[in-house]
DNA sequence: CGATAATGGTTTGTACACTAATTATCGTAC
DNA sequence: GTACGATAATTAGTGTACAAACCATTATCG
C-alpha cells in the first residue's frame, strides 16, 4: 500500500528528472555548436553521417529514433548552410542519398573539440557517466518495447 | 590516455541516450494523457499546480525549469481549455497569478490513474526506476552548476 | 499487362523550447 | 514627485517534434 504510493511519487520525479535532464545537457552543447552553425539534432545527423555515408532518410530516422517528418526539413537546413548533399538513389527514385559536402567532412576536426568540453563542464567521472548510460538504455529498451 | 578516448565515445552515447529516452518515455504518456486535453509539458504545470497553486510565471519557471516565453502561450492553452485561471496580483501587477479552475481540479482525479500506468507500461521495478532517477539527479546538478 | 498495395519522403497543423527584443509595472534615489 | 534601473510577463523569430494527409515511385498479384 505505501509501495504504491512510493510508485507514484517516484514516477513523477523520473519524468520531471528525464526531460529537465535532457534540457539541460543539451543546453550545455548549444554554446559549443552555435559557433559552428549547428543545433543538437543537426550534429546527432552529423555524427551519424560522419560514421557512415550515404544514408538515406529512413535510416536516420530508425538511428536516430526521429520522424521523417522531422528529418526533412532538418535535413534541408544542413543542405542550406553547405554541409550535407541531398540526391535521389539512383537506383531508387523513392529514397534519398544524404552524403556529405567536402565542408561537412572538414566540420569533423572542430566537433571533436566538442565532447571533451562537454565532459569537462559536467565534472561527472567515467563511472557515474557509466552508470547513467546504462539506467538511461534500460528506460530506451523499456519504452520501446511498449511501441508495438 | 585511453580511458580518455572512452570518455568521448561515451559522452556521444550518452547524449544520444538521454535525448531518445526523454522522447520515449514523453511518447509513451501522450495515449494517456490526450484523452484528457493536455500535453505533457502541460501535464507537469498542471502537477505543479495540484502541489501548490497559485503560482507565478516566475515560479513555474523555476520549479519545470523552463524559459517564461515557453510557459507563456502554454498557460494560454490552458486556460483557453478551461483548465486554469489567469489573473494579475492584485499587489503586484506585474505578477501573473495562476490557480485552478474547479474543472482543474476535478482533473486531478483523472490524473491519477497516469503514473501507475506508465510504470506498468515501462515494466522496471522500483529500484531500477530509483538508479535511474539517482542518475539523473547527479547530471541536472552537474549542468546546473555550470549555467553560472 | 494493368490495377493495386506498399514504401520512402514531403507537407501541414499543432505544440514545445530557447534567445532576444518589447512592454508594463514597481522600487528607489534624487 | 519624477527619472531610472530592475523585475515580470509577453511577443517575435528560428528550429525541433509528432501525427496525419499526401504524393511519387516501386513492387506485387491477378
Amino acid at each position: 500500500m505505501s509501495e504504491m504510493v512510493d510508485l507514484l511519487k517516484l514516477d513523477r520525479q523520473v519524468c520531471f528528472a528525464l526531460a529537465i535532464a535532457s534540457r539541460n545537457v543539451i543546453g550545455l552543447y548549444r554554446p559549443l555548436l552555435e559557433p559552428m552553425g549547428l543545433t543538437h539534432p543537426q550534429y546527432l545527423v552529423m555524427l551519424a553521417l560522419w560514421e557512415r555515408a550515404p544514408l538515406s532518410v529512413k535510416e536516420l530516422s530508425k538511428l536516430l529514433r526521429l520522424d521523417p517528418g522531422t528529418l526533412s526539413p532538418l535535413l534541408k537546413r544542413l543542405e542550406a548552410v553547405g554541409y550535407i548533399r541531398r540526391r535521389r538513389d539512383s537506383q531508387d527514385q523513392r529514397v534519398l542519398a544524404v552524403s556529405l559536402t567536402p565542408e561537412g567532412h572538414r566540420l569533423r576536426g572542430e566537433a571533436e573539440k566538442v565532447p571533451p568540453a562537454i565532459v569537462e563542464r559536467l565534472g561527472m567521472n567515467l563511472e557515474e557517466l557509466q552508470e547513467l548510460h546504462r539506467s538511461l538504455t534500460q528506460v530506451i529498451a523499456a519504452a520501446d518495447g511498449v511501441h508495438h
